[in-house]
DNA sequence: CCTAATGTTTACTAAACTGGTGTACTTTTA
DNA sequence: TAAAAGTACACCAGTTTAGTAAACATTAGG
């Protein structure tokens, strides 16, 4: 029941450039200094954000990177998902469907699990970069 | 960001006793066998939940497992918390105080997680055995 | 009091995951 | 064209996960 490294890593990251000027380019090596995270680690996890449309990168001389959008359009929920795949807090409730008590009718527990993994989600989701940088 | 399995068998071992009329004693063969566990598995897993005050044992012949209350006073929390530990979603939540951004203050997104750390907690709490065998 | 049926405890294990590091490569600017 | 950035892929040690194995402790019944 826990977020990974990775995950607590990037909500820094991105909160780091969320501090910054609009568009700002800022290299890794000021990212992980500024926020205490191994360089080449991060290096690896800012991709993810990448394909998940969080954040932008500049390659070559004077690169970095910089947000795709505005800190409020960003969630917990889109970092989380971004690094980790989707948020399932038991196997059952995975996309592909796997349930250990495959065959067995009335899985009252999953039916409960669901919904809360549910608020789960609704409540990374109202947590946006916007109002964690005030 | 999950239950393990271990958890998940025993929120299935549970609701299978709660099934059963008060204080009859079931053994762990057929708690497994009706509940698709694997049995040697689950007798390493019902240890957690005595300690955790939700059943009882009795060794011998005749001998078994029996729910230690009223499974209306059992929530889905009392079971994580039996086999997992403390629900924590991230380690800076965690009772020894690990913050992997530490002397780092006004660590806004980790803020953020207490809070909803504490609704999911609440949420699992809304949740008892009584309620999910109806 | 002996035996078989039950749960308990401890140790072991293969596979996957975690949190990295290393090396080579690509892109870009000066 | 060289140096400074990010990218991609492979590798690795340690931990966790999901079990299994074996020896032990307790209890009911004969």
């Amino acid at each position: 029941m826990n977020l990974n490294q990775a995950t607590d890593y990037a909500f820094r990251a991105v909160l780091y450039l969320a501090g910054k000027p609009k568009g700002e380019v800022v290299e890794a090596h000021e990212i992980a200094r500024q926020q205490v995270i191994p360089t080449r680690f991060l290096l690896k996890i800012m991709p993810s954000l990448i394909k998940g449309g969080i954040v932008k990168s500049q390659r070559g001389i004077g690169g970095g990177y910089y947000l795709a959008k505005d800190p409020r359009d960003i969630t917990l929920l889109d970092v989380v998902e971004a690094v980790e795949g989707p948020v399932t807090i038991n196997r059952c409730l995975a996309d592909d469907g796997y349930c250990s008590r495959q065959g067995i009718p009335n899985c009252q527990v999953h039916n409960a699990l669901a919904d809360i993994q549910e608020k789960l989600v609704e409540e990374l989701k109202s947590h946006n970069f916007g109002d964690l940088i005030k």
